[in-house]
DNA sequence: TCTATATAGATGCAAATGCATTAACCTTGG
DNA sequence: CCAAGGTTAATGCATTTGCATCTATATAGA
């Protein structure tokens, strides 16, 4: 017997339906941040982040986990939002090596104005589109597929 | 009466999730395919779409139309897939601007041995975790989502 | 204490991406 | 036939990403 495990059918098709819609949806979320002329929604991943974290602020390694960005991007992403004026880097007491990162006011207001591009965004094409009830299940059915699998 | 509109918590929700459980299964996918000394998951699309349309091939604009790719990507693409040998690029009789792409018989053999893997994560990630059922539940609803709505 | 190892974060370099533009060819209207 | 405009695809240049490595500090073990 061969090791063919092909997988089903309705598993492929919900891969690339995920796969494809994500990206597209991404896309239009994206294109509607640079019409505005606000930073790109990676950047709105991290002052959401830092700003939920208040004045104590966020350890980069802590930015890392919570959002999914690899070591060298967070690093090199919290110096494009230094250079900005959004977030400081402050030292942290008792770790020499490491910074926390805190939130500006500055950072604060361009997070609203990105929230009022994105939150739109996110009404138009995912709660226009199905009912409450409707994304409710779609949230519970893909908090399975997350790693480590979600119950609510 | 102000313009708020932020989304309900069920769009949110939806959104967030369907844009970390994404990118997460995406990475695991292509992680899988690094690990097996396999090309990124961009080759397959190609590679998938080129084996489909057969001997006549398809123009670079067809493969924009099917793939989310953009069009100087989708160039530079075919570029690196001509210089593996896995695609040729033939002219075209009617239309001296372009070519026509077709898949060579590297590139299908390519294109199996990445299915093995590829296919493999699908199962994992995806057919282990939810039934047929479900699969189908959330194709339709993420279906919807689409631009334009999928019926089925 | 001193050495080995682990962790936090930055960075040099190569590859990929995004953007704007360009080159080549086709089509249409006069 | 020719000019104007459209379509197809490539490319120069700046930015971003990925990988590996490197520096600095912290921690654990002899």
């Amino acid at each position: 017997m061969t090791e063919k495990a092909t997988p089903s059918p309705e598993a492929i098709k919900a891969w690339a339906r995920l796969m494809r819609v994500s990206r597209q949806l991404m896309e239009s979320a994206e294109e509607a941040l640079k019409a505005a002329g606000l930073p790109p929604l990676a950047w709105y991943d991290v002052l959401h982040e830092l700003a939920e974290a208040g004045e104590g602020g966020l350890r980069p390694f802590q930015l890392i986990e919570r959002t999914l960005f690899a070591q060298y991007n967070i690093s090199r992403l919290l110096a494009r939002l230094e250079a900005d004026g959004l977030v400081e880097k402050l030292p942290v007491a008792d770790d020499g090596r490491g910074h926390t990162i805190r939130i500006t006011a500055k950072g604060r207001e361009t997070r609203r104005q990105m929230w009022a591009v994105y939150g739109r965004s996110i009404t138009e094409l995912v709660g226009a589109k199905l009912s409450a009830d409707e994304l409710t299940r779609v949230s519970a059915l893909l908090g399975r597929l997350r790693h480590p699998p979600a119950s609510d």
